[in-house]
DNA sequence: GTTAGCACTCAAAACATGTGAGTGCTAACA
DNA sequence: TGTTAGCACTCACATGTTTTGAGTGCTAAC
């Protein structure tokens, strides 16, 4: 059998449809659409056609169709339209992406939350971890029963822990600490430190030292462990709340369950394709199978440095979303664009 | 009327049962119950005398009884038990607690997962802004175009931020800086400061270093500003899930707007008396109606820097959990306390 | 004062019925 | 030959009815 042009117009209609409505669409419906002028007996032969095809499916024998992953792939591929944002959308989006550039390392996880505000979905950010390479590393005297860690990137990426000891210190051991951590890591990435006894390098290089070590060094593996953390911010969850999918609790918990298993949802998220991705039901992994999902990248120097994107039902606003989406990032990679020059005095 | 042994024993069962069950408590399930043993009639006269003086409620008029408010109130003051903690749950608190202890700054926020963990309910942790006295500031080199921002407070919380500076600067300089912020604002709190010129004094005082200060100074009192924010974490949310109360969505999403209102939630929060509090029903904000409160401080050498606590249905088993809050800060207090004893050598 | 007994209440479960949106099939039509 | 009207059929859902059972309140006897 073939996907005529009637056949195609019909799926469209009913993906189109239950996209809005959320609820299963019948022949008479469509039929009383402007672009459809055919009986409902027509229609009814060709969407029983488009069952077989595997387009359509039937929650039970009196009710309306439902289109399968196949028609939402379909339809996102071949069918939907793609308007453009109006310039007022534009404008919106823009100035709720302006109120949150002051702080460089907040712009990503911002840009998440006005996507969210802006689809109604739940949204979220990701930063894929980078070759983090250290550049030096400093132990710093807080007071007597506590120093602060600094360890500072290649990439001028700078992290700070506070860690508590629980032996007294002077301000020259801290420097020596230093020194030796520096000495025996500086250039290397967080990961190759990490596969390393540290512990035991701190003993020999600074024997005298042990009970120093012995109480700042966990603290510093769990800095580094932390360091190749990819960060995820989950945004708008709030708006699973109120699409008629998720009026029993149990759907609501399973969503609440995917975005804060944060460790294995990254995952999902780092795997995916570069680019604007949409993925739909089954193609995602089986926890995700009621669920579209899609992302895109943002690039800092044509470095891919940061993903976004949304997640909802399978019935969702591809093209509205899509077209946030791709403004949301184009807007973020040109920023930097910008930022990148400025940096490079 | 009097409330007579008979009616204390009555409506003590009636609250604990309903606190199991979540059930409206009849006359024959409690006269089935070892300590009661009259029959149920009995029971049925006593409970109506209870409910004229507003200690139980009827949902309608074949339903067992619920506690009111009120009742809730008594039991907490009065009827409970107050068990001990068993040295098996208090062996697996500390051990939960002891893995995070490395960071200083995550501890209370580590505290408050343990506690919803062992609750089985919402907790949370909010560290008040108040009496944030700094003890000292700290400009600490990085690279070319940036230095860290170390502000130390006398409670022992460390805030780091990392700052661009647009001009050369030399080791000196930041001592110099360093010392100058010191001794003009340690001992002072954070929004004494911020009242001040902080600009026009770095300049009065460091004629010399003008191009540095106006490089310095706005990261410098953003993060000031930020150390006036109060942190609030949320954790456990989705043992509401689990909750019979809270299988409607309606309801899961009023917890939920409860804790992301963080300005609105962390105000109550902070704004509630020292100690040990339990709050319940209508003796919380309108909000909060339907649920009950329960907080608790944990102290640095006698001054208060954290309170933490569980958020949940009235129908809260509250011996236990007051065993477990007040478990958890006594040893938060603890430690630090002993810490302090260290210090002092 | 306590309790057995009984009539009464009412939510919830179980069952029955009607409604309507939908299908699939067939036969007639253009 | 593709399209459509017509009709029997299906089935979720809403509505109405009955049954059940846990509970109460009252009264009279112990």
């Amino acid at each position: 059998m073939e996907l005529n042009d009637r056949k195609l117009k019909i799926l469209q209609a009913v993906v189109a449809d239950f996209i809005n409505s959320a609820e299963p669409v019948g022949s008479r419906t469509l039929s009383k659409r402007d672009d459809i002028d055919v009986s409902p007996a027509t229609i009814r032969n060709e969407m029983s056609d488009l069952e077989e095809m595997g387009y359509l499916t039937h929650p039970h024998t009196s009710a309306g169709r439902v289109p399968s992953d196949k028609a939402y792939r379909l339809y996102v591929d071949e069918l939907m339209s793609h308007s453009e944002l109006s310039p007022e959308e534009k404008d919106v989006i823009r100035e709720k992406l302006d109120q949150g550039t002051e702080e460089l390392d907040k712009t990503l996880e911002h840009a998440s939350k006005v996507l969210s505000e802006m689809t109604n979905l739940v949204s979220f950010a990701v930063t894929p971890k980078v070759e983090n390479k250290i550049k030096y590393i400093n132990f710093l005297p807080v007071d007597e029963s506590s120093v602060v860690l600094m360890i500072v990137c290649e990439s001028g990426r700078v992290s700070n822990t506070a860690i508590r000891v629980n032996c007294p210190y002077t301000e020259e051991n801290l420097t020596l600490m230093s020194k030796v951590a520096t000495h025996n890591y500086s250039g290397m990435s967080v990961d190759t430190i990490l596969t390393q006894d540290i512990m035991e390098e701190f003993e020999r290089d600074l024997p005298q030292l042990a009970a120093m070590s012995s109480s700042v060094v966990p603290g510093f593996v769990k800095t580094l462990e932390k360091m190749l953390d990819v960060d995820l911010y989950v945004n708008g969850y709030k708006n699973v709340f109120a699409l008629p999918e998720f009026k029993d609790v149990e759907k609501v918990k399973d969503v609440y369950d995917i975005v804060t298993n944060k460790d294995q949802f990254s995952q999902v998220l780092v795997n995916r394709d570069n680019g604007l991705v949409v993925t739909i039901g089954d193609e995602n992994s089986p926890d995700l199978k009621d669920f579209a999902l899609i992302t895109a990248d943002y690039k800092v120097n044509g470095k891919m440095v940061g993903r976004l994107g949304v997640l909802g039902p399978k019935r969702m606003k591809y093209d509205e979303v899509t077209s946030v989406i791709k403004y949301i990032t184009d807007n973020l990679n040109q920023t930097f664009e910008i930022e990148g020059e400025v940096d490079d005095e």
